[in-house]
Order: structure tokens, then sequence, then C-alpha cells
DNA sequence: CATCATTTAGTTGTCCACAATTTAATTGTG
DNA sequence: CACAATTAAATTGTGGACAACTAAATGATG
């Protein structure tokens, strides 16, 4: 068994996390061209996608479902509604939340991001079964990931 | 054999590029406690890593190796500088070229730096096999996704 | 050699991530 | 019931990614 020297440890940490990093941002610029036309950045696109899976939601629930806090959402989701795909009213029952509401034009929106996905999937080059396989290993990675932190910090 | 239903198309794109999404920004927080001792942001680390292996670069060869450009490197050279790490000098030969040089503050660094890596594997959980052959992955998709961004731009 | 195209950094503006703090509402406990 | 602790959003400040543009230097071509 041969040993990794120490010096090499340096290159090989930087190949994972930055391999990682490379494929985020190389699907950011794919998304971006994507959604050009209609109107919305990836992580506006990641919100409208679960609010149409969903339905509405108050602005706690679609953090959790995004792994955002209200720093990154208040200001999104106020675009959002500068651009009418979404209204935003402070609950009746609980006035501490805010729920996140589609408007007409944010659910008829809905038909044009359909085809998104597929034309996603045609520039991976993957095949279902790959896709699959690599996210179930990366859902895994980031569990392990979010335990290390909650143990370090 | 069956078909997917249109609708749930929208709900497996989401997994893809999201669960990129997730580790990647999961990689961000142990990082980001890893290497709070260092004054370090992860950004920052990838700069120095890439200083630490081939030496004095210029700000072009930096931005190939990080697939950073301009707008991304110059403020955060700054700060790097600020924070005594770098020295920034107009090349003699090139004078639209900045090279990038480690002070000896920014050498002395990396003696500090050489234990983030374990620490980072470890916090994984994956053993170097599967963190290879990750990586391996990462890189196809990544470069699928870079063409077909290329191909519609 | 004079001019035009290309290359390299830097700047500006927009958007996102996240930590830390603030404000207001709700919940729990004595 | 009163008051402390908790919770939900928003805000502020820092740092990063990227597009679009500018300025300056270099290279190429007629």
């Amino acid at each position: 068994m041969t040993t990794t020297p120490t010096s090499d440890w340096l290159r090989l940490d930087q190949q994972i996390c930055f391999a990682l990093n490379a494929a985020s941002r190389a699907f950011g610029g794919v998304y971006r061209v994507l959604l050009k036309d209609l109107g919305l950045t990836y992580p506006q696109y990641l919100v409208m996608l679960v609010l149409w899976e969903h339905g509405d939601l108050p602005v706690k629930k679609l953090g959790e479902h995004l792994r955002l806090d209200s720093g990154t959402l208040s200001p999104l989701l106020k675009r959002l509604e500068t651009a009418g795909l979404v209204r935003r009213e402070r609950s009746a029952r609980d006035e501490r939340s805010v729920e996140v509401r589609l408007t007409e034009d944010g659910v008829a929106l809905r038909e044009r991001a359909l085809e998104v996905p597929r034309r996603i999937i045609a520039a991976t080059d993957f095949d279902l079964d790959e896709i699959q396989e690599l996210r179930t290993r990366l859902d895994r990675l980031t569990a392990a990931l979010d335990a290390a932190t909650e143990d370090t910090h």
C-alpha cells in the first residue's frame, strides 16, 4: 500500500469540491440561457418550482424546501412580486408569517416552463439512471457534510 | 415501458441541479468553519491553492484554472492583497498583464492549510475511490453542460 | 507605419448566499 | 395574567458570480 505525500493532499481536495463547484456553475450557465425567455433567474426558477408543486406556502416552508433563509428569500420574493408572478400576504392566523401566493401570471408561467427540464436533461448527456444515481450520491454527500458542520459548530 | 407524466418532469429536474447546488453549498459550510482560523473564504482558499501549486501567475492564468473572470477575481485579489497574502504587479514585458505573487505570509499560510484537506475528506464520509469516481462523473457532466451552453449561445 | 482588431484588467450593476441583528408576534411558564 | 423565551420576516453588511462595458496595451494587416 502506498501513501499519498502530504503535499498532494492540497491538490486532491481541490478536485472534489472544485469539481462540484464547477458542475454547479455549469448548470447555472445552461439554466441562464433557457430561463432568459421566462424572465427568471435560476434561484427564482427553483422558488417557482416549489410553488408549482406545493401551492402557496409561507416563507418559512419555502426556505425549508430550498435550504434558504429569509435573508436570501426576502429580496428574491420581492423581485418575483415586482415581476407580477407572486403576491405576499401576512397570514391572518399568525401575523409573523407571510404567505407567498402565485398570481394568475405565476400559475400561467408553468406552461412555458414545462420544456425546460427536458432540455436540461438533454444538455447533461446522462441517461436517467445515471442522473438518479448521481443524485443519490450527492444527497448522501450533503447529509454527511451537514452533519460534519453541525459537529464542528 | 412506462412514460413519465409531463408534470413530473418539473420535479425530476429540480432534483439533479438542486442536489448539486445543495452539495456545493454544504461544502461551503464545512469550508467556512475550517477556514475561519486562516482568515480565508472558500473562493479565496481556491485561489491560494492554485498559487501554492503553480507559483506566481497572471490574473488571466489564475482565471483559467478556476474558471473565473476578472470581474470576480479583481475584487477578490484586492482583498487578498489587503490581507497581506498576495501582491499584484504589472508585468514588465506585457503591461496589460498583472502578476499575482505570494508574499512571505502567503507562502507561510500553506503550512497551516495542510490539515484542511484531510478534515474535509473526513467530513464527506466517502472513501478515496468513491471521491475519485464522483469527481470523474462531475467532470464529464461539466464538460457536457459547457458544450450545451456553447451550442445554445 | 497607421489603423483596426484583439487581449488583459478593471469597473459597474444585478442578483444570490449567509451571518448577525432587529422587530413584531406568539408560545410557554411561573 | 405577566413576562421571558421562541419564532418569522426583514434588514444590513460582506463576499462572490457574472454580464456588459471601459481603458490601455499589444498584435495583425493593408
